[in-house]
DNA sequence: AGCCAGGCCCTCC
DNA sequence: GGAGGGCCTGGC
């Protein structure tokens, strides 16, 4: 089924850039599990061709929708960016947008990230799928859901070690057991200021300044979240600071972005850590 | 073989 | 507050 979209997007980069990790490129078809419901989706010319299962498209449509954030008005963040490097990757990246994920599911995904990289997170993310979610399609398409928090937090530790998640194991069963608990709400958390809903986050095991923001910004509607990670720390010295590469230490470096980069710090994060990625240090 | 990866946490200064 | 080392596992 085919659904207009009216703004500039990029399905491809969008689903690609690091912020999801379930999305599987089959030629310029992308399929993921989201909603209950195993996704597979097209990008035509100014529409997106949409296939949904078990749920009828239509119903799935406006879920899809505020998922790939397409509401969002991408052209007043080109707008605002002012400079050239930001510039030309809004041109060559065009249509990137941040997700609006599954607190849950990003929270866990991005426990998972810490000293790895985006193939292993991948392999891992997919593993707990495998052995902790529940069944969702059918037929060859059959996947699984992303594991609840009742459902990881009765893993426990050990057979998470197994699956090769390292010492993010403990983590993740912890947190597991502090969400099942009910000790944050995540979900509520998208009504919090910026520094309510950090200090919610870095309270929970494994969950540091850079993870916190990556949730904040990809799935709690804070635009202003600015994850610092190597890549990003490395971009910033490097083409902002230059000689003076040296004058902010790590841990200032965010509150330095924020408020370089505002107020759309998030976009700017997400497309200059893209563009470092792709293009490398040039 | 040895080092580093899309961090976090703990210890010590 | 900030520097340093350990931590699982995998890839070069």
């Amino acid at each position: 089924m085919l659904f207009p979209i009216e703004q500039p997007f990029d399905l491809d980069s969008t689903l690609h850039s690091g912020q999801a990790f379930r999305w599987r490129r089959d030629g310029d078809r992308h399929s993921g599990v989201v909603f209950g419901n195993v996704v597979e989706l097209r990008q035509a010319e100014d529409a997106l061709e949409l296939f949904t299962d078990p749920d009828d498209e239509a119903a799935m449509w406006p879920l899809l929708r505020d998922y790939l954030s397409l509401d969002f008005d991408l052209d007043r963040v080109y707008a605002a960016f002012d400079d050239d490097r930001l510039r030309e990757s809004a041109v060559r990246y065009r249509g990137m947008r941040v997700l609006r994920q599954d607190p849950w599911e990003c929270l866990v995904s991005f426990i998972c990230s810490s000293a790895s990289n985006i193939p292993r997170i991948t392999r891992n993310v997919e593993s707990l799928c495998e052995a902790y979610g529940r069944p969702v399609g059918a037929g060859a398409a059959r996947r699984n859901a992303f594991p609840t928090p009742p459902e990881l937090s009765r893993a426990g530790e050990a057979p998470l070690r197994v699956l090769g998640l390292g010492y993010r194991a403990a983590y993740l069963a912890e947190t597991a057991t502090a969400v099942a608990d009910g000790a944050v709400d995540l979900m509520s958390l998208r009504e919090e200021p910026y520094d309510t809903a950090l200090e919610a986050l870095t309270g929970l095991p494994g969950v540091g300044d850079k993870v916190a923001n990556c949730v904040l910004l990809f799935a709690l509607d804070k635009p202003e979240a600015f994850p610092v990670d190597v890549w990003i720390d490395r971009a910033l010295r490097e083409w902002y600071l230059g000689d003076d590469a040296d004058s902010i230490p790590r841990p200032k470096m965010r509150p330095w972005a924020q408020d370089r980069f505002a107020p759309y710090a998030g976009y700017a994060n997400h497309y200059l850590f893209h563009d470092r990625r792709l293009q490398g240090r040039s």
